[in-house]
DNA sequence: AACTATTTATAAGA
DNA sequence: TTCTTATAAATAGTT
């Protein structure tokens, strides 16, 4: 393997591991934060690793994107189950032309 | 300003900023899944735009991520509050002591 | 915890 | 967006 590039898989060797982990989560930390700065975004990141540990970094605050995270999930459902309703209604309607003897 | 460095602080234009969203954000995603693979991390991403428009990573779900922090945070709090009741125990214990007469 | 050879990311331009 | 290219930044292996 030629010096400084890896395969991405995991890396057997704990203490290699570790090494690799604290590099690399210290470089994602930035760029998130990077990130966030540059182009105004709200970013979360939350990291364990393999032995349990959190690692966290939040734009804002990390209670603050998951609320708004949740919250949009939620809005999607709603949207979709809106939309299924519509859909549906629109099927009965159709059905009910179809059957009317108008 | 040299061609390829720019300062970390939020990018006026909407379209340079547009195109650094893309690629900056491409680029963090592809960093978190090597991270999660190599080092065998579980990491969530989650980033808002400035439009608030939503974009998501996470190497098992993000449900799953959300769940282990709450729960890790909850651990936490209940640890700190049972630190501290050790604590006013010890103190109560010291305070016995000095008022005991034996 | 630093070094350095390389790879990787990315800013600007097309 | 997508490609190219010049440059900056990240990082794997080593000291």
């Amino acid at each position: 393997m030629v010096k400084g590039k890896i395969a991405i898989r995991k890396i057997n060797c704990s203490k290699s591991r570790q090494v690799t982990f604290f590099k690399r989560r210290t470089g994602l930390m930035k760029k998130a934060r990077e990130l966030s700065i540059l182009c105004d975004a709200e970013i979360g990141v939350i990291i364990f690793s393999c032995t349990g540990k959190l690692y966290e970094y939040a734009s804002t605050s990390m209670s603050s994107v998951i609320e708004r995270y949740n919250k949009m999930k939620q809005d999607n459902q709603q949207q979709s189950i809106t939309t299924e309703e519509i859909q549906v209604n629109a099927k009965d309607q159709v059905k009910h032309l179809q059957t009317s003897d108008s």
